[in-house]
DNA sequence: TGTAAAACAGGATGATTGACCTGTTTAGGA
DNA sequence: TCCTAAACAGGTCAATCATCCTGTTTTACA
């Protein structure tokens, strides 16, 4: 049925198998994070980015195998970029997590808008709809929670039973900051987390 | 083409609009709780309820017009019988809050899942995607923490300039909430939570 | 009782989407 | 150099979904 003339097939002169999945990962990084995964189509997120269902499929062969791609890679590196390393260089536990809640309120005044806490946001909406997705995202959040409290008071075993208060205080802290950007997320403003922040730094101190 | 016989339309006796708006509304929102909006068919809603797409179109239009309803009547709602109802019942707001926050990880525990804050899981899919949606649940959010924060003590004007103690408080009361159910439902368990309102609860008492 | 509107039945449709399939080009090892 | 597999091109396809349309039944009201 068709013709002579073979179909011109062009593409960049080299391959670049490793830089093209890694441009893929980074993109849908975005936009899970400001879209969702659901709403999220790779049909628009190949035509945004100029490449082929063969290259996708063949990269990704299906929307899941990309969605754990980018909470391995992306959403557990931005929690360590943001959260785990100043976290471990502050001198003492409440500056860091002071600098930390105050430099994303800050991130959020200057973009104008509030797309919520990557992991959050994709823990909220596939949680319950895939269990791959969850286990990967509990994991995030352990480690998240752990290495706070590694850098807290351990409390002499006058706890109550079956209480860790560095643990507790570390699930407090991402709990605030989780919850804190929901609110932030609804309002489109950096108002109810940084209320909430100041609150808990303020008993933080007071203790 | 069809023949003779005409098309055998059966149906309730009696029209119940009222009754069937709310039943679909109920419907519509435990589906939503239960999987969110986008991830919710109107066609398996329709299929699950027994009923017609000219009904469903009839009392809602578009999916839209449902989820804001839903939002209205029955998220709202949701918030008033869980969290507000039982705080102004309380005799003091700590007691209120203690009685929310343990009645919310019983049902967690007892349910063998966790399906996250209905609020909080429609704020975080939809407050990016449609404006009307987000203005409803930053309203319900609103209200929910100015209940709070009416019940608890109000701080002299020695706080800090743009600072009030029990706004501040009651954000942070909420953020806890919805982030420890947040990371509740990534790790299926009550823990999160549990471990979050352990130590707030003990930072104010000590306060 | 007559009549117009509300309430509902049951399917049709166009748009979207994730996955797939065949073919071509590049790369790496024998 | 040859030859196999990886890397990529470009289009197809079946399924899903929200919405719409035509027609029938019930209800409210004069």
């Amino acid at each position: 049925m068709n013709g002579e003339e073979g179909s011109v097939q062009r593409r960049a002169e080299r391959n670049d198998p490793h830089g093209l999945r890694t441009a893929i990962v980074d993109s849908a990084f975005e936009a899970f994070a400001a879209d969702g995964f659901g709403s999220t189509s790779i049909g628009d997120l190949k035509a945004s980015m100029g490449i082929s269902g063969g290259a996708f499929a063949h990269h990704f062969p299906t929307k899941k195998a990309l969605g754990l791609a980018v909470i391995r890679d992306r959403v557990a590196a931005a929690i360590e970029t943001t959260w785990i390393d100043p976290i471990r260089r502050a001198p003492d536990a409440l500056s860091g997590l002071d600098g930390v809640f105050l430099s994303v309120i800050d991130t959020l005044d200057s973009n104008g808008k509030v797309s919520g806490c990557p992991l959050g946001n994709l823990a909220v909406e596939l949680s319950r709809q895939d269990d791959d997705f969850r286990r990967e995202m509990e994991a995030i959040y352990a480690r998240w929670r752990a290495v706070i409290a590694e850098r807290l008071p351990h409390r002499a075993p006058e706890d109550p039973a079956g209480s860790d208060g560095a643990a507790d205080l570390a699930a407090l802290v991402v709990a605030t900051f989780t919850g804190g950007i929901a609110m932030a997320k609804a309002s489109q403003t950096s108002e109810p987390l940084r209320r909430s922040w100041q609150m808990l730094r303020s008993l933080l101190s007071a203790g």
